[in-house]
This record gives structure tokens, sequence and C-alpha cells, in this order.
DNA sequence: CAGCTATTCGTTTTT
DNA sequence: CGAATAGCTG
């Protein structure tokens, strides 16, 4: 398999395949059954388009969910095209490409270019802040309300209108002022991206018709997946060309929870009646067992659009059920599984993934890979860009673009602590609510000298100084600046060196911020390495993206807020056995898997099935979307499938007794109670058992 | 104001 | 059991 260049894009494709590459002349819905090449599809299209048809790269657009996938599809796509070609596609996420189209129409949208994009845990700083309250359950509930109606494109005012009961009220009160807050701060949040975004298409002419010229040719993965509000920017976006290629599975849908629905697969057909629809069949990624296994749990739903999946990969090994005592015996025995099965099956460590179905399971798992020096990655659980350390420094990126982000300024003047508390930014902030202005422009009011102590006044107006003077240097327009009377203080000698370069003013303002001291201040040891750790590995990352994008420091800033929560650190895939959330997995495949965690509460999660006193409607389709996340998970194996239960689980503080999940009897599988196959000797430890298993393969003992 | 200790809580799933 | 938070003390 080495580059051997395609002599046509259809070439080794089956028939359903090349009818969906081929399809051109209007509306294209693909459904694609797990592992039926829906990836090679979308890439092979892409080629088909700019290599056959004479598209302009730069008007071809693909739309994943993930970086992950952007990434890899443009890799994919890129294989089949001139480096020239490939660079100029437009391959991302619902959200960059929001970002994108936010930053360069923002005007339209009511904001200045340099607007923020605040991160989950600003967002939800503002709502606590607004609903005055610390109660965890309230404050999700609100959250989740705002954010799902943001992703029906629902109006504050909408809200209110509509809201029936006194939950509902409260939620929309606090919806409204949430959005003037954002509004003040020149910000918009994750949802925003998309909802503003599509609104603007659907209001604004001028910026439809822009969009509309850039994109001749629309490709969307993972179409059961949209929401309400992506459905509407798509449809936007492609306008009356209706040029575009849908890929999806119903089977796979498992984000309603975020606001999509599979409606929006239904409502395609409603929508364009001369919508091609093409069914992907074969799977070329699992042996029949497992395929068997995985359809006859999916027939426990109610379907949509039937399909069939097949294979013709043989039989492949029975799949394993396994019970185990608790998490703790399944974390082991599944590292002593892995070392053995590396052996046997003289496999990679890259070829074996663990799937659980929340994030917290990873725990004991990574413990016990650790133990057995197992090299393992995990994937779904926060992101790099989530870190303490990194938000810190961000937050000072942030200001410097945007000096009215006040959750940034916020965060910023307290770490590291200067000497700026709760008392301060209460003083700042009335100041700053009376005048209608941002906390770092109402340092410069007359009354922030008379009101604030004069030692918080001096630390305050020193710090918003270094910003001014940093952003001056950094070449930011005036008009995005601070008044000229904050840029009095350095005298004007720095001021003639224009726009220095952003890795020096990066390390200028690192050393400002005093944050490796402060870290192995006030940390152990340890902890306060790994931090600094990674603060250097986003420095670097930044100058890295500085250099190859030819950017000055506000073009860097932007570009970080845009990628910042949407582009992940490079792993560049290590020998290791992956541990991830069935969410995190989709997409991705495995010769061996290991699913734990199968039981009545966890893997159909406990809440799916009857929530409150509603009616079961709702509680079907919670219990129809933990049966897909299963089907997800077991689609994921290509060879082995091996999955485990624990009798007893510690949940909280009390030990609780499990029932094997449903899904277990609904794949025609027998869940043992008793131990069954191959467990360890009584009274030998898994890793006693390990090192039997390794004398008798010449390995040396751990 | 800042850091420490004691006390709560308790998590789906992600951009 | 572990982490995040509130309250207390220097």
């Amino acid at each position: 398999m080495s580059h051997h260049r395609l002599s046509s894009a259809t070439e080794g494709l089956n028939a359903a395949q090349r009818e969906a590459v081929l399809a051109l002349d209007g509306p294209c819905l693909v459904l694609a059954g797990a592992g039926s090449g829906k990836t090679r599809v979308i890439t092979r299209k892409i080629v088909y388009l700019v290599r056959e048809c004479g598209f302009d790269p730069r008007r071809v657009l693909a739309v994943t969910f993930t970086n992950k996938a952007a990434r890899e599809m443009l890799t994919r796509a890129g294989r089949g095209l001139h480096a020239g070609q490939a660079k100029g596609l437009t391959i991302g996420t619902f959200h960059s490409l929001g970002l994108r189209l936010l930053r360069e129409e923002a005007v339209h949208a009511g904001l200045k270019p340099a607007f923020s994009v605040l991160d989950a845990g600003d967002a939800l700083a503002i709502v606590q802040d607004l609903l005055a309250t610390t109660e965890r359950q309230r404050l999700r509930r609100v959250q989740q309300t705002i954010s799902l109606w943001k992703n029906a494109l629902v109006s504050p005012q909408e809200a209110l209108a509509q809201a029936a009961d006194p939950d509902a009220l409260e939620a929309a009160r606090v919806y409204a002022r949430y959005a003037g807050t954002l509004a003040a701060y020149q910000a918009v949040d994750f949802d925003d991206l998309i909802s503003v975004s599509a609104r603007l298409l659907e209001k604004n002419p001028e910026v439809r018709a822009r969009w509309q010229d850039r994109v001749h040719y629309l490709l969307v993965d993972e179409y059961q997946d949209t929401n309400l509000c992506q459905y509407r920017m798509l449809k936007a976006l492609t306008g009356v060309r209706e040029q575009f290629t849908a890929v999806g599975d119903d089977d796979q849908a498992i984000y309603a929870w975020r606001g999509a629905t599979v409606d929006n697969l239904m409502q395609l057909t409603r929508d364009y009646p001369d919508l091609k629809l093409i069914k992907l069949e074969q799977n070329y990624r699992s042996v029949e067992r497992i395929l068997a296994a995985a359809n006859r749990l999916i027939g426990h739903n109610a379907q949509v659009f039937g399909k069939t999946l097949w294979s013709d990969l043989g039989a492949g090994e029975p799949i394993a059920v396994t019970p185990m005592d608790n998490e703790q015996a399944e974390a082991e025995s599944i590292a002593v599984q892995l070392s053995a099965a590396r052996f046997d099956r003289r496999a990679e460590w890259r070829d074996f993934a663990v799937l659980y179905r929340g994030n917290h399971q990873a725990r004991v798992l990574e413990q016990a890979l650790r133990n057995l020096q197992i090299p393992y990655v995990v994937s779904g659980g926060q992101s790099f860009f989530d870190r303490t350390e990194v938000r810190d420094v961000l937050s000072w990126l942030r200001l410097l673009a945007n000096p009215d982000d006040d959750p940034a300024f916020i965060r910023a003047i307290t770490t590291p602590r200067r000497g700026i508390g709760q008392s301060t930014l209460q003083a700042l902030g009335q100041i700053a609510a009376r005048e209608g202005l941002s906390l770092c422009r109402a340092v410069l009011l007359p009354e922030a000298a008379a009101q604030l102590a004069p030692r918080q006044y001096q630390s305050t107006l020193g710090f918003v100084q270094f910003l001014a003077d940093l952003r001056r240097r950094a070449g930011v327009p005036v008009a995005d600046a601070l008044p000229q009377a904050a840029l009095d203080w350095h005298g004007d000698a720095a001021a003639v060196r224009a726009a220095q370069t952003p890795a020096a003013l990066l390390d200028e303002l690192l050393a400002e911020m005093a944050y490796e001291a402060w870290l192995f201040d006030t940390l152990d040891e340890g902890p306060a390495r790994r931090r600094w750790e990674n603060v250097l590995e986003l420095m670097a990352w930044l100058k890295r993206k500085a250099v190859e994008g030819r950017m000055d420091l506000l073009a860097l800033v932007q570009h970080v807020a845009l990628v910042s929560m949407l582009e992940r650190s490079e792993d560049d895939d290590p020998d290791a056995v992956r541990l991830s959330t069935l969410h995190a997995a989709k997409g991705l495949e495995f010769p061996h898997v290991f699913l734990v965690g199968v039981e009545e509460g966890m893997l159909p999660h406990r809440g799916a099935d009857d929530g409150d006193a509603e009616d079961g409607d709702a509680a079907r389709l919670r219990i129809e979307e933990e049966r897909r996340l299963m089907y997800v998970g077991i689609t994921r194996a290509r060879r082995s499938l091996s999955l485990s239960w624990c009798r007893r689980r510690r949940r909280a503080r009390e030990e609780v007794v499990c029932e094997p999940s449903r899904f277990i009897q609904e794949m025609g599988l027998q869940a043992q109670r008793d131990a069954c196959r191959d467990e360890a000797p009584s009274g030998i430890s898994p890793r006693e058992r390990l090192n039997r298993l390794k004398s008798l393969l010449g390995g040396s003992p751990v």
C-alpha cells in the first residue's frame, strides 16, 4: 500500500459508494452504517469534485463534529490531490466554521472583530452570578436549558413568552440577562458560534450571498448529530444551489442531550424532494459475530431507515461476557488480559481500546494499566485547553485582544495574586456598571482613583497599563485599544519600535506574569512542574503558530480564541492502549475492544429509564439513545470484543449491587452470574498471574 | 487579602 | 474515595 496515485476518484469503491461519490446533480443523503466506509465516500467525493469536476478547492466545504475527524478528512482527501489543491480546501468543525464566519462578519452581528469566546467555565460563572446560587443541580439545569434554547434558535424574548412553569420562567429571565452580559463583554459562548452565525446568515442577505458564493459544494459528516441551528446554518449556506452531501447513520445518533435531533434526517427528505438517498450496508470493519450482535441489539430500537449490515470477514471468535467482582477487579483483569493478548495475538498496544460510559471510569483503569506498565492514552477527558494553567495564561492573551472581556480580566488580574481580591473587584464592578463600561476601562476613570484603596488602585492601574503597553507594541489598532490616557504612563520610547515579534512579546508577558515562580510557590514540586510543562508547551505551540501563519500578536491571539477549544494538542500517535468514553470513540476502530461497566445503571445510564414521573415516551427515547451508544461501542471492534460487568460497584459512598445490562441479553449473549471461562485460579493475584504468563513466554517479571 | 483546613458534595456523555 | 468549595486564620 504505497503512494500509488488514484487513477480515478472512484477506484476500489463498491457500487453504493461509487453512486454516492458521483451523485452531483442535487442534494444527496448517504445513510452509512458503522464501518461502511463513510469517510472514504466523503474524501473521495472531495477528490472527485476538485480533480474531475473542476471545482475550486476553496469553494468546497466539509463540516465535521470533531477536529480529529476534520484532520483525518483533510489528510485523506489530500492524498488524492496536489498539495496546492488540498491547501485550499475548507474542512473544519461546525464551531470553527461559525467562529470563522463571525470573525469576518463580526460587525454585522453587532460584535467587534476582536470579540472573545468564553469557555465553559466562564459561562458557568456568569450564570452562577446571575442566579446568585451555588446549587449545582439548578445551575446545571439552567445552563442546559439556555443551551438548548440557543440550539433551537429560541431568543430570550421567545423563551420568556413561552415559559410555562416557574423553572422555565426563571431560566428565561437568566437567559435574557446572560445574553446582555455577553453583549457587554463583547463575547460569545460555544453555542453562539453556531446560533449567531445561523441567525446572521438567515437575516442578512448580504452576508448570506457572500458565504453562499464561498460554498459551491458542501459535505456534512455525522449528519444525525446536527441540531436545529446547525441544520439552518447548512441550509442557509447551500441556498438555492442545493449542492450538498450529508452523511449519517440514525443508529449512531448519540447527542440528543445536546439538542441534536435525528429528525433532521427526516427533515431533509421533506425539505428536499429531489434528495437522492443512498444506503451503505456493507461493513468492512467487523467480523460477522460482532456485526450480528450489533444488528440484534439495534433491532430493539424503533427503526427509521432500516439497514442491514453485513460483512464477509468471517465469523470471528466468540464475544466474551465476563462478570467481575467490582470495578477494581475489572480493571486489573483487563490490564492482565491486555498484556496476555498482546503476546498471544502478537499485537501492538495501539490495537486495543478500553471503552466506558463515563469519564470517571478511566481512573481505575489508568491505575491498573500503570501498575503493569502498559502504555495508554486517554481520549475524551478534559482538553488541554481546559487545564487551569492554560486558561490562566490564555486569559492574559484574551484580555490583550479584547479589554472588555471581563471574565478574562478577573482571572488575569487575580492570577497570580497581585493584591487584588473580592472587595476591590466589587468596587470596580460598581463603577463599571454605573458607567456602562468594562472593568478594564473603569480602572482608568477618576472614580476608580477616588474610590479604590491606594494600594489596590496602583496595582490595578499598573496591570492595565502593562497590558495597554503590550497591546500597543503588538500593533493593535487604536480603535480597539484603551484610551490614550492609558498609554502616557510609559512615555513613547518603546512605541517607536513597531510591532515586535510575537515570540518576544509572549516571553515578556510570561515574565511579567511571574507565573512560574507563582506555581512553584503555591504548589508542591510535582504538580508545579507538570503545570509549568504545560505552560511551556502552550507557549511553544503559540510561537509555532505565529511563525507558520506569519501572524502578529493580535492575529495570533484571535486565532487562539478560535483554535483553543477546537484544536487539540497533537499526540503523535504513540503505541499505546486507548482509553476512551463511548462518545469520544465514535469514528474510531480497533482490532480488539474491551467494553467495561456493562451494567444496568451504567450503560443504560441510571436516570435514563425513569427520570421523574414523566410519561414513558421520553424514557424510551433515552433508553434508545443508550442503546445506540452501546451499538457505537461494539461496532468499534474489528476482530474481538470483550464485555465485562461488575457484580458490585462503589457508587458515591457505598457499594451497590449491580445487574448486568439488558443490552447483553438483547444481543443474544449470556451474562453468566457465576464465574465463567478463564478466570484466574483463586488466591492468585492478577499480577502473579501475569508473571507466570510472562515467565512462560520468557518475559521479565514486573 | 491569601492560603490553609474542614467540609461538603457527587458528575453521564462534548464543542 | 477524591475533588471542589466554603469558611477561617494569619
